[in-house]
RNA sequence: GGCCAGGUAGCUCAGUUGGUACGAGCGACCGCCUGAAAAGCGGUAGGUCGGCGGUUCGAUCCCGCCCCUGGCCA
């Protein structure tokens, strides 16, 4: 018999995506495996909107409250990981359901991204340079080292040069600038898409930052403060945290806050969507249908069977 | 009612000593994205310069009246 097929769901935040998920994986008697790059950190809960261990109602999540706020997040670990907890899931005749709106995570598990290693020293020397004499004079040197590479990644954007001439050091190769596009997905995948219309969608991420500050975001970021959340270098950056820690910095405004994490989440969407608007591969869903979970076993069963 | 400040892009504000608005940030839209990706980066579209009249070859910038906003005084 063969391992049953990887379902994927993915879209912008604020769609519906974790119930989604949920639902399928108990119908398919499956597992949910997190593709979420904040929702790997214990502690971040609210503002990630993290399902509960009741709402899990007993369908077990992979992946989530695995990482502490102080620690990095890494594509690459990440990836290991979640092919690991897929592969075992499938041995066991467990239909893995990966969820998440991190495209990149997604992108790294079912399709054939290598990434080069990595070393601290180097990068924190490569950052500090950058932060000394700027993107320019970094990307002439990526010119000098891969010509290719820096055709592609545009003078100004630091954080890219960086990492090239991090990879182009260690491997003596040139940078993979280009992501390739989607082929045959690994595990069988089938890749399912929710989304809303945008007015919609809009009024839910502000209706969802609204429930998190009443629900208690601002002290839970206090109780990470102390956990060491300033130094995350991720977990720091979350929407609604971010805003929540500039404002414990400033003004005190967490009305302003919230107001901010609207509108930054809004900008996120979009950002998400520009994203998993090219994979052709995914069969998009309205998140608003009330035939949401029929609509999404029509199409599992639509592509499994071929 | 009087005095003062101000009405310039969707928002907050620069600017032009009268000659086609160098506008900026934010937002919007589009896109990029290989070890921070809820991060990082790029492109594009938006303006009767409050209204009406006057002066002038020419007015967003000068004059008059009016409307609106904020503050002070009464």
């Amino acid at each position: 018999m063969s391992p049953p097929p990887l379902v994927v769901v993915v879209g912008p935040t604020a769609t519906g995506k974790s119930d989604l998920g949920l639902a399928l994986a108990a119908e398919l008697g499956g597992e949910v495996v997190n593709a979420d790059a904040l929702q790997l950190y214990r502690g971040l809960d609210i503002g990630t909107a993290k399902l509960t261990a009741v709402e899990r109602a007993g369908v077990p999540h992979h992946l989530v409250d695995v990482l502490e706020v102080t620690e990095t997040a890494s594509v690459a670990a990440y990836q290991r990981a979640a092919r690991n907890t897929i592969e075992q899931l499938r041995a066991a005749g467990r239909t893995p359901v990966l969820v998440g709106g991190s495209g990149l995570y997604v992108h790294a598990v079912v399709d054939e991204l290598d990434f080069a290693g990595t070393d601290p020293g180097l990068r924190a020397r490569l950052e500090a340079e950058l932060a000394e004499v700027g993107a320019g004079v970094l990307h002439a040197r990526l010119a000098q080292a891969d010509p290719a590479a820096a055709e592609i990644v545009l003078p100004t954007n630091g954080r890219r040069i960086v990492r090239a001439l991090e990879v182009i050091t260690l491997t003596g190769r040139p940078f993979p600038a280009r992501l390739p596009t989607g082929g045959v997905p690994r595990y069988g995948a089938v890749l399912l898409g929710v989304d809303r219309a945008t007015a919609e969608l809009d009024e839910r991420v502000a209706r969802r930052v609204a429930r998190m500050f009443a629900a208690g975001l601002v002290d839970e970021t206090r109780g990470l403060l102390r956990a060491g959340l300033r130094e995350g270098r991720t977990a720091s950056r979350a929407l609604g945290y971010q805003q929540v820690i500039a404002a414990l910095d400033g003004t005190g405004d967490f009305g302003a806050a919230a107001a901010e994490t609207v509108v930054a989440t809004r900008r996120f969407v979009r950002r998400q969507r520009s994203w998993f608007r090219r994979d052709r591969r995914i069969g998009w869903l309205d998140g608003a249908a009330p035939d949401l979970l029929d609509q999404a076993r029509a199409v599992l069963a639509a592509r499994v069977g071929s």
